[in-house]
DNA sequence: GTGAAAGCGCTAACAT
DNA sequence: ATGTTAGCGCTTTCAC
């Protein structure tokens, strides 16, 4: 049997209210003595409190969940080791999820989550528009951040990156290097990030004078496969393409797969940007050229303004948008002119 | 205010023990009809059971702390998806907590777990031997698994890989292609795992008639920059070495990189074997040959040991040695004859 | 400065 | 088949 504070008070000859008081550091009411007296049998009796009791009656377990589609996709790990660094920091443990993009296990998740009274949720998951069960918890006062998957609510807290302007940077790069041609293999485009990369995409085409072709564009999921797939049928539709925008690095890699097979060149025939700057986009061979996303950070902030809100403290923007940051490495080359 | 088990009881006409009994889906003593009254109770109000209330009395909280060194490490992430599947299927939720390798932080997550009344814990973290506050929650009767990181102790259950036997196959694969001087850059030698995979290095070479050269040993710590080094240290240490086997996958990344600059080409000039097979060896250049460890499996089977330990079922093995396998891509080939 | 007592929401003897 | 009661370990009024 675990020492509890009823010991502590029985062998102080004090009532566990003061034990309470002491172990909680509560400056008022116990005098020096008897704080000491306390502390020593603490250390002692090697005594921790129960976190369990204390949360039951406090309604606080400090405690966090952070939901999130799969920690083996590379571009979560950094995200989770924020989160649960800043929560660290704060007295928090995070609780992992992996929903798989799956809307029944994000809700079996919710569901525990709630019934074990975490102070708090992180989402960074990339489930289509069904908020309900998300709104649901805001209703219920379970403070929440978002995280990549903005929403439209106007309510809710959220960290993110500016995905349009991510997608702008990539194309106008490849415009500058000289591209017209240019593929783009999306995200799932129910996701909303997808769209607004493929916006940008879109957007710095129009800005420069070049028309949007559907054939260029590819919806993939994010994963090496659609890269390769979605390459091989960009290649096939369009022989005069010379750049592939990927929207995601994991894809990028799938492209390279696809070009080589091809027999071109990167980035002589093709050039190729990514998205995201995981730890692959520098053991690519070349390296990959990519927007960089400061996922560690993000989840840093995330978990930071989860915080403070759960704590009732000013949280200064609902929103915090992070800038993309375009990475020029080896996949990107100006189209050669000869090729005309 | 959520709804409570007493509410319930109230609108059900009916004690708080009856509603227990329901929800609890104890199939003794409540009559169907009641069971139905309830039943609809609860959907209608959306009662979720307070988890913490519970645990308060049962001891038990549905709830296991991961504790790895960093979940940004690519090794980690299949591991940790790996425990929580088998967490969720069980109806579990995992904690996860990162150590860094640091022995204080080590001992902060534990005590916090315990504060949080944990069911048991995984530990995959490489601390040297340390074991007091490991052996403290045995003796405290927490139910703990090992991964990766052996214990002496007999008492303590584990599932691990054969790392001897992964640096012999290693080693051995070298050898068979016709290589002599084979660099080893091993881990961080306070560490268990990477003692056994020098070991198994070692044995390989003396099986074969080869003698152990300590100028062919570097000590790294699993980090591509100790790749880096230690391959600068040993390519100019023995100019006639032709292969080196990285302990780890990351470090054989750096290695690539030191005998690229170097201007030597792999595997032509010099083979590299690698360990764990994350993700990373299959997109260097060229692909990587290593040693696969079945890092998804081994957390899915370290999590289901826990939770039959927790749940006091019979764990047929206390520990599970998973085999290594060899996994021959493109970064070995036989020595060229003409090089001597 | 200190303590008594109530109660958080639930489970589990023990009655009936 | 159902209910009464005690109590898990803690915090928190409120009183002294």
């Amino acid at each position: 049997m675990a020492v509890t504070i009823k010991d502590i008070a029985r062998l102080a000859n004090v009532s566990v209210t003061t034990v309470s008081r002491v172990i909680n550091n509560k400056p008022e009411g116990v005098s020096e003595e008897t704080r000491q007296k306390i502390l020593k049998l603490v250390k002692e009796l090697g005594y921790q409190p129960n976190a369990i009791a204390r949360g039951l009656v406090t309604k606080k377990t400090k405690t966090i969940g952070l939901i999130i589609p799969d920690i083996s996709n590379p571009f979560f790990p950094d995200i989770a080791r924020g989160v649960e660094d800043s929560a660290h920091i704060y007295g928090y443990n995070v609780f992992l999820c992996n929903t798989d993009d799956n809307l029944e296990k994000e809700s079996e998740y919710i569901r525990a989550l709630k019934e074990k009274y975490v102070d708090g949720i992180i989402f960074t998951s990339s489930v289509p528009s069904d908020y309900q069960h998300i709104m649901e918890l805001v209703r219920d006062g379970v403070p929440i951040v978002m995280m990549d998957r903005r929403m439209e609510s106007e309510e809710i807290y959220g960290v993110f990156i500016d995905n349009y302007e991510g997608g702008y940077l990539a194309t106008k790069h490849l415009i500058d290097l000289g591209h017209r041609k240019i593929g783009c293999i999306t995200g799932p485009l129910k996701v909303k990030n997808a769209r607004e990369r493929l916006e940008g995409y879109k957007r710095a085409l129009l800005d420069n004078g070049i028309e949007v072709d559907e054939r260029l564009i590819f919806e993939g999921d994010y994963k090496i496969n659609s890269g390769i797939i979605g390459t091989e049928k960009l290649l096939n539709d369009n022989k005069d393409i010379t750049a592939i925008f990927a929207c995601n690095d994991l894809m990028a890699y799938g492209a390279y797969k696809t070009i080589r097979s091809y027999g071109y060149k990167i980035p002589d025939d093709i050039s190729v940007v990514g998205f995201d700057d995981i730890l692959l986009s520098q053991i690519m061979e070349p390296q990959l050229t990519t927007i960089r996303q400061p996922a560690y950070d993000m989840g840093l902030t995330a978990a930071r303004m989860l915080i403070k809100l759960i704590e009732g403290k000013k949280v200064s923007k609902k929103i915090i948008i992070f800038k993309p940051q375009l990475v020029i490495r080896q996949s990107t080359a100006s189209v050669d002119e000869g090729v005309f």
